[in-house]
DNA sequence: TGGTTATATGAGTACATTCGCATATAAAGG
DNA sequence: CCTTTATATGCGAATGTACTCATATAACCA
């Protein structure tokens, strides 16, 4: 492989380690689970997770600056919504193929390793 | 959902993201990289990545005790490996399709995205 | 046993991240 | 205009992470 692709692969996993960055918070991960039926406010986020509307802006803002929600503002209200369904494919793999390592240890309970997708 | 589901979520989506912090950061990606082809040695792989002993030494202790990596022990070497092949697709994953994006930004050189795997 | 090579770890530093409190902006309605 | 509601942000505290230097362990060989 040449240098300059070398230095590019540097580059490249630069991105994909801050990509990985962005998914490697639980508040976050909830923020996901919240919107991968589609947009929501901020109020209902907020709502769906158990955290501070301080705390959820921030991650929305962390989120949306790496390109992974967009949003659209309607009078007071934004609404987010994930920006592409890779995101959301990558968490339900990920999270499914945890969830049946969990129910193997028996660390949770086996009905939900089944049943679980991101969105349920 | 019941309320022992979202208990079970909670400490799902902790794991989860404990696992994505593993791949958040660009050492351990070149480390993952240099091992998806099989097994190494510290040495090896201290060499195909530009870091320090100390410092992959560390870091493969993180991805072991995150059970990411396996090791094996041959005299006074330490071979590692990825231990499941879900985690090389998973990066082979988002770094090809993290290619294709910089690659429409002109942030890399398209050739690089079209041959890219994280073996390569 | 003593020396050499391979790998791991303790301690300290620098830097990044998360969170809460208080406050700022911004749109809407009275 | 002033108030209310929705969302965003400056700042400081607490915690976590990556890195380096020096040193420890452990296997091998002379």
């Amino acid at each position: 492989m040449p240098s300059t692709d070398k230095q590019e692969m540097q580059v490249l996993f630069g991105m994909v380690s801050r990509y990985f960055s962005v998914l490697s918070e639980p508040t976050r991960l909830n923020i996901l689970h919240a919107l991968c039926d589609g947009e929501r406010s901020v109020g209902d986020i907020v709502a769906a997770t158990d955290s501070t509307q301080t705390n959820i802006s921030r991650h929305l803002k962390l989120m949306y600056d790496a390109n992974i929600l967009s949003k659209r503002k309607e009078g007071t209200l934004v609404f987010y919504r994930i920006s592409s369904e890779h995101t959301v494919n990558l968490c339900r793999g990920v999270c499914t193929q945890m969830a049946i390592e969990m129910a193997n240890q028996k660390a949770i309970n086996p009905k939900l390793a089944k049943k679980f997708t991101l969105q349920a």
